[in-house]
DNA sequence: CCTTGACCCTGTAGTCGCTATAGGGTCCAT
DNA sequence: ATGGACCCTATAGCGACTACAGGGTCAAGG
């Protein structure tokens, strides 16, 4: 690989990413497809590096990947407001923030209903009782 | 619809499912498939009601298909010890704990970030600054 | 120079749990 | 006889990957 480049296992590695995930990435345009060497190996550059970095960040805190296209796009603009970059994570926290709940919901109706198991057979099972209409 | 039968949209208004869900329960055989009238509709009763019934409860509940099949399979076998019901329970609350924990987490990640928005330009931007590597 | 093995390429299909569409058939009330 | 609500099958799509199969490339060691 020439200088400065790197083959797609040496960023995959670099970001914590599976070589198959940055060509789906390159796939559905949410990375730009990298020069080639002659012999039609990707050669990725430093702003792949930082792309893609910035990409596996954001899906470690959870955005979409429509969330993180939007998010890549205003990050190119760099002199208009961040207000919008605002929205989007202010929007993703409301989200999670349902999502804990809902598991808190959920993981207090599991605890009642495994407290009441008896260990006796399936017949007498409390847990299926509760499963049951 | 012949008597105490029921076609699959009032099997679907009862159980709160979507038809194609329903057809989609019985492709993949987690609900046999009933018989037919002679127009070819299908012909639920009440054995089929409340087997989906079980299937809904659990997957609001959370339980993967997967899952819901294992517990089927020992609710039918009435006279086997419920110990596998329960690791399955228990099972199903740690990964809800797991999943807990790791929004818990995500979610202080994200507030620390918004936390630090300034409103000003991009270029300035604190969430993106986050993002970046 | 040749081979070996690690790496790379494309294209396609599978995962989970549905959901949606197209293009038809049935049933019942008016 | 007609309209509209319901039903049928088959197939493809979603999100975000992951896993092949069947090849090509490259560098190091013998």
């Amino acid at each position: 690989m020439v200088d400065g480049f790197l083959a797609i296992g040496a960023l995959a590695r670099r970001t914590n990413t599976k070589v198959e995930t940055v060509r789906y990435y390159e796939r559905i345009k949410l990375l730009p497809a990298p020069a080639r060497t002659a012999g039609n190996y990707r050669a990725y550059g430093p702003e792949h590096l930082s792309r893609l970095s910035f990409i596996r960040r954001s899906r470690d805190l959870g955005f979409s990947l429509d969330q993180i296209r939007a998010l890549l796009d205003l990050a190119d603009q760099r002199d208009r407001s961040c207000e919008a970059v605002d929205a989007i994570a202010k929007e993703h926290r409301a989200e999670v923030d349902r999502k804990i709940a809902d598991l808190h919901a959920l993981r207090r109706e599991l605890d009642s209903m495994i407290d009441q198991c008896r260990r006796g057979t399936v017949a007498e099972c409390r847990i299926i009782e509760a499963l049951s209409p």
